[in-house]
RNA sequence: GGGCGUGUAGCUCAGUUGGUUAGAGCGCGUCGCUGAUAACGACGAGGUCCCAGAUUCGAGUUCUGGCACGCCCA
């Protein structure tokens, strides 16, 4: 890396030297990521992003949040892509005028910290961690969620991320904790916290339930028992034949603690009658056959019954334990009468015939949806009637007393057991293997989960759920489907948020419980807590604080501190109020960041009005049940509709810094809400999508999987075949580079250019070597060219823009006008107002696309733009550059309107590519030394000049354009080369509108097909056959069903008729079939011409270029002396003369056609070659070079 | 099993309110240029727009039903 900063208008001189003054031709291709390891060190030393703020002191805000990474897990390349797309719109807005604070934060709390902290000190259940002791844990915790700290920084910076990280917030932090215990109080005060049974995924041998992520990571294919139990129905007398439901399960463990069979309302159900035994069952009419089959036994249906007609049937429970232990229980319902709680047949939606027979078994204890019919089942009783939860297991994964025959045994490995058990007692119909998906424990992977139900803290979400509807109707989705479909549906079926956590490291929740009344109270700050009566157990903390001084004080409100303090209840007299134990989910924390961020209510009242809600924030789509929900959920309960904020409890509380602005927040923050009730938390939201890899991959001999990720690299290992694979990124195929590789390779500019400007945000991207740097000589490496060739001519022609006297710093074109040579666009050449043109309508689209958070059509625009510089306007420019007179009025037009182009798509394409934007800013303004700002990122994003615009013109360089291409491909196709000039082309178009303007601008053209004339006509029956077609578009709603007819009619007409018809009269009439005349004129039908047979012709769309193909002896020696021309440019390039060298000439050759062609074009040739003299010899002591029919000398002549 | 998304050239992707010759970049082929030159340019080949129905004068685009893949949830 240099030391230095880039070449910046340097602070120690303010007046350039002449030699800085001047532009110097720039490196033909430079080392990208050198130069922006350069310009890094620039931002640092200068404090770009804080002057880019500093600028924007007083302006309007663009506000953003940053949704906090953990800094607990090693940064990836998913996280170059969020943090490119966060970069590039507050950049934008900044140089739009708005003023975007960008505060870091840090997600840090949550079981993957603990995990990490497990791992490192050999442990893993929570058995260990209470025995390694929960005050070092945490201690450990804290210390832990820093670990990649370091490669975090590197990578945001590296990246260009300008963010705030000094400012981060952090979610452990005392503030950010004390935030989140306002709002959870404000929750809890309104009645909206209250506890419950969660069915979780629980690690029986941990003591731990896994989070739905770890859950997912440990699925595998088992082999469970697949059973058919009899569940004997209880007959409504005792002459009725015996029937049993035929219940299926696959985990026979849970039959114990069944309460309910369930069947769905709408379907059929069998009553078959087995042909050996005589036993009844019932089973789904749509499983019979297939039961049988499995039986292997003759299945006769006696009868068919709905499914609703078998509700509220009873059924005698498979193991009797509960039925002998309780009798069979009954309560009073809410609509009257009385209901048996336990064993009878239930209705739910979720019962298929899929697999199994059609009847469920429910053990609510042990499934999500069984417990969701138990709670519906329990909501129909009256209050202290309803029916409690079976659950003959306990947490270890045992059975416990309430199945006494199996007490102790693990439920797992009882199957075996219960299935004789379920056999002997005739209870089993049939029994076999099934291969399905099971979860086992992540981290000790032969223990099985088991689902298991637990005591839990809920948040009342689903009372808000048409709020948050509404809410998230206002948020303005990239992509648009994310409101009505994954996210909508989402909120639409929303279950209450399950808030605790029976964990260490995360957010105590802030309820003390009375001991002996059990009643509890929530507080909102660790003072208020001090404020408490008869406050004990602080010194636990102050001890520790004592021992270790080093301890963040943000400890001392978490576990296990905060649960040594007490205080006296004020419930009971005498009795002492202590903290529940949970901790919180960390969703919760970061979807509290809007106001947690800034530590509000207790402190900055201002900056959490100014800062909420936000404009923006953007994250992958994994954040729609995460980050995304989090905090629509927390503000619509907090500040939405009906919510009461009340900060004054918090002053009340004696909360140590407690702002005088606080008192006002809650009249600031309804102030805004009443403007703008919705949307809120966040106005707009894109919704990035997934990250793949793309790799090659091979099996080695020893079946090894070998890993390329180029196909370069493939080269290495020899006799092996390779496949291109897409998809996940995987840390043991290694299977993608690391982002810290991309960046010493081709830069971050190349990663962030590929990433905005190849794929819409929401597609799933793919993160590859080869992608990345493809996009290097796509854009990149075509501007810094473009910027090389302007950079070549203006130090040999001693281009000075300081010229203009009054130019601005930011060298707005209105002020470089002040310069002498400088002449109105009115003024210039034809090329010139095209480019300028092409430049502020890109603006126009440019910026209307990024209003709207539309970067890929922004990066399209600019492309697009880029395009016509380099592959038009330079190129047909370029002899304006060469010629010689360096003080023509031509050629200082040709500098102005090149550079202005050049100085405004550096400020369009910098938040984008913002490093080498920088480069060339400082490059392009080197010779106003410090009159210019110091950097393109302080500067204002370009406007459109719509003055500048000239559609016309538009529309005719690309008529011109394709002729030319037209004319190419003729030549291509006729094997004519374009050294080779050609007398005259003829195009024909289908219409006369841009025949004025072509022909008066036909320079182009004759030089572009290098031919010695242009002729253009509407009237090439010689050449073109014509074709009339209707405009479907103007004539379908006219005509309609008659289209086709009108189409046939025109078809079968002579083309060149019709339009002779066209031309005298105006409009065409056709008869049609049904007898009607219809009347076209020449904007109801389209004219498309075809080159006749026989012509060195081309066709586009609008019109035909025919060739001259005749080749006079003139022409033939033109062409020779070209070829020589190019011989001899080639040897000057050979012998190393710079741009400016004259050279001496000399050729010997026999040809006849050689010596001529020099004879008639000598000075030509002298010219073009700035060759002083032609000899038709040898020159001596130079080396000759071998050309068709001859040799070549050159020499360089010093002066 | 449910929800959502995707399916267009060898690859990666665009494709506006439905309008009749479906585009770009890369790759490939041919050629050109040789004073932007370890670059650059032009031209060309390459398509069942996943399949099947429906609506319509007209469907890559709208609707219905499938298929495949991906993600999320179960």
């Amino acid at each position: 890396m240099s030391a230095k900063p880039g070449p910046a208008p340097s602070s120690t001189d303010p007046t350039p030297s002449a030699a800085e003054k001047a532009f110097r031709a720039a490196a033909a291709s430079p080392s990208f990521p050198a130069l922006e390891e350069e310009v890094l060190a620039f931002w640092d030393e200068q404090q770009i992003y804080e002057k880019s703020l500093a600028r924007r002191a007083d302006a309007p805000t663009f506000v953003f949040f940053e949704g906090p990474p953990t800094a607990n897990g090693m940064p990836h390349p998913g996280h170059c892509l969020t943090r490119a797309i966060k970069d590039v719109f507050p950049r934008y807005k900044t140089m739009r005028g708005y003023r975007c604070e960008r505060k870091a934060g840090w997600d840090t709390h949550g079981l993957p910290v603990e995990v990490e902290v497990g791992k490192a000190l050999g442990i893993h259940s929570k058995e260990e961690i209470e025995e390694y002791g929960v005050e070092p844990f945490i201690q450990k915790c804290q210390q832990s969620v820093w670990r990649y700290m370091q490669q975090w920084e590197t990578l945001t910076r590296r990246l260009g991320f300008w963010v705030d990280l000094g400012e981060a917030y952090v979610t452990y932090r005392q503030s950010y904790v004390e935030s989140v215990w306002w709002s959870l109080k404000n929750l809890f005060d309104r009645g909206l916290l209250y506890q419950g049974h969660k069915i979780v995924w629980w690690w029986a041998q941990g003591g731990t339930a896994l989070s739905a992520g770890e859950v997912g990571q440990g699925y595998r294919e088992v082999a469970d028992p697949s059973v058919y139990v009899l569940f004997p129905l209880i007959a409504a007398s005792d002459a009725a034949p015996k029937r049993s439901l035929v219940v299926w399960t696959t985990t026979p463990w849970t039959l114990p603690s069944n309460m309910y069979a369930a069947v769905k309302a709408d379907l059929n159900y069998a009553v078959v009658e087995d042909g050996e035994t005589g036993e009844q069952f019932v089973l789904a009419a749509a499983l019979v056959e297939t039961l049988a089959a499995k039986m292997k036994r003759e299945l006769n249906v006696v009868e068919t019954v709905s499914g609703a007609s078998l509700v509220g049937r009873r059924y005698e429970p498979p193991f009797a334990d509960y039925h002998d232990r309780l009798s069979d229980p009954q309560g009073a319902l809410k609509s009257g009468g009385q209901e048996h709680w336990y064993w009878r047949v239930v209705a739910a939606d979720f019962v298929t015939t899929d697999s199994g027979s059609g009847l469920v078994h429910l053990a609510p204890a042990f499934g999500e949806v069984d417990y969701e019919v138990f709670s519906e089942q329990r909501s129909r009783f009256a209050e202290g009637e309803a029916p409690d939860l079976l659950c003959a297991v306990g947490p270890d994964g045992k059975f416990t007393a309430e199945f006494p025959e199996m007490e102790g045994e693990w439920v797992k490995s009882a199957d075996k057991a219960l299935t004789r058990q379920l056999r002997d007692g005739g209870k089993l119909l049939y029994q076999e293997q099934y291969l399905h998906d099971y979860p086992f424990c992540w981290r000790a992977d032969q223990d099985p989960l088991i689902q298991y139900p637990r005591e839990s803290w809920f948040i009342r979400t689903t009372q808000f759920r048409d709020l948050m509807l509404k809410n998230n109707s206002q948020i303005g989705w990239q992509p648009e489907h994310i409101r009505d479909g994954r996210f909508g549906n989402f909120l639409d079926s929303n279950v209450d948020w399950a808030l605790s956590r029976e964990r260490y490291w995360g957010t105590p929740l802030p309820i003390w419980v009375c001991e002996t009344t059990g009643r509890m109270e929530a507080v909102c700050s660790y003072d208020e807590v001090l404020a408490k009566p008869d406050v004990q157990g602080t010194e636990v903390w102050e001890e520790a604080k004592r021992a270790n001084p080093e301890l963040a004080d943000d400890l001392c409100v978490h576990k296990p501190y905060i649960d040594a303090v007490t205080y006296a209840s004020p419930f009971a007299e005498g009795a002492r109020m202590k903290r529940v134990s949970e901790v919180i989910d960390c969703w919760y924390d970061s979807g509290a960041m809007p106001f947690a961020q800034w530590g509000w209510p207790h402190q900055n009242a201002d900056q959490f009005a100014e800062q909420f809600p936000a404009d923006f924030i953007s994250e992958a789509i994994d954040q729609t049940r995460g980050w995304f929900y989090s905090q629509l959920a927390i503000s619509t309960m907090l500040f939405g509709e009906g919510a009461s904020i009340d900060v004054s409890d918090s002053a009340a509380s004696g909360s140590a810094g407690a702002p005088s602005g606080s008192a006002g927040a809650s009249t600031q923050l309804a102030d805004r809400r009443s403007e703008q009730a919705y949307p809120h938390p966040y106005r707009n939201c894109i919704v990035l999508g997934l990250m793949l890899s793309q790799w090659f991959e091979a099996t080695d001999e020893d079946g090894k999987k070998v890993v390329a990720l180029t196909q370069e690299e493939t080269a290495e290992h020899a006799g092996l075949s390779f496949t291109k694979k897409t998809g996940k990124m995987s840390k043991q195929l290694r299977n993608y580079r690391s982002p810290s590789e991309i960046f010493d390779r081709y830069g971050a500019d190349a990663m962030r250019w590929y990433f905005f400007a190849n794929q819409a945000p929401w597609n799933s991207i793919i993160y590859s070597d080869s992608a990345i740097r493809d996009s290097i000589p796509e854009f990149l490496l075509r501007l810094w060219n473009t910027f090389s060739f302007f950079t070549i001519y203006a130090e040999i022609d001693g281009f000075d823009p300081t010229t203009a006297t009054d130019a601005d710093d930011q060298l707005t074109p209105e002020s470089l006008a002040s310069a002498p040579t400088y002449r109105p666009a009115s003024q210039r050449s034809e090329i010139d107002r095209w480019i300028l043109s092409e430049l502020n309508v890109a603006i126009g689209t440019i910026t209307d696309r990024m209003d709207r958070l539309d970067n890929y059509n922004a990066c399209a625009a600019i492309t697009s733009l880029l395009d016509g510089l380099s592959n038009w306007y330079v190129r047909r420019s370029r002899d304006r550059f060469w010629a010689k007179d360096s003080q023509s009025a031509d050629k200082h037009d040709a500098y102005w309107t090149l550079y202005e182009v050049l100085v405004q798509l550096t400020k369009l394409i910098a938040p984008f590519v913002p490093f080498l934007a920088e480069r060339l800013w400082q490059e392009l303004t080197r010779p106003f030394g410090d009159r210019v700002l110091a950097s393109v990122h302080l500067c204002d994003y370009p406007a459109s000049d719509e003055t500048r615009v000239d559609t016309q013109l538009s529309t005719s360089m690309k008529v011109l354009r394709e002729i030319a291409s037209l004319g190419r491909a003729a030549r291509a196709d006729a094997k004519l080369k374009v050294r080779l000039p050609l007398a005259a082309v003829e195009v024909v178009l289908s219409e006369d509108t841009q025949i004025a303007w072509l022909q008066s601008h036909d320079s182009l053209v004759r030089e572009e097909l290098n031919v010695k004339s242009v002729a253009y006509t509407t009237d090439g029956g010689d050449y073109v056959q014509y074709s009339v077609v209707p405009n479907f578009k103007r004539l379908g709603p006219k005509v309609g069903k008659q289209i086709p007819a009108v189409k046939k009619l025109l078809g079968e007409a002579d083309g060149n008729e019709l339009l002779s018809q066209l031309q005298t009269t105006g409009t065409v009439s056709l008869s049609l079939p049904d007898g009607s005349t219809l009347e076209l004129d020449s904007d109801d039908i389209e004219v498309r011409l075809q080159a006749r047979e026989g012509w060195a012709a081309a066709q586009g769309a609008s019109c035909v270029v025919v060739l001259n193909t005749e080749v006079t002896e003139e022409l033939r020696r033109e062409g020779i002396a070209k070829d020589l021309i190019r011989a001899i440019q080639s040897q000057r390039k050979e012998i190393g003369c710079e741009y400016t060298d004259q050279i001496e000439v000399g050729v010997v050759t026999e040809d006849a056609d050689i010596r001529k062609a020099i004879e008639c074009h000598r000075e030509m040739i002298c010219q073009e070659t700035l060759a002083r003299q032609l000899v038709m010899d040898g020159l001596p002591s130079v080396e000759a070079v071998e050309i068709e029919n001859g040799e070549l000398f050159v020499t360089r002549v010093n002066d």
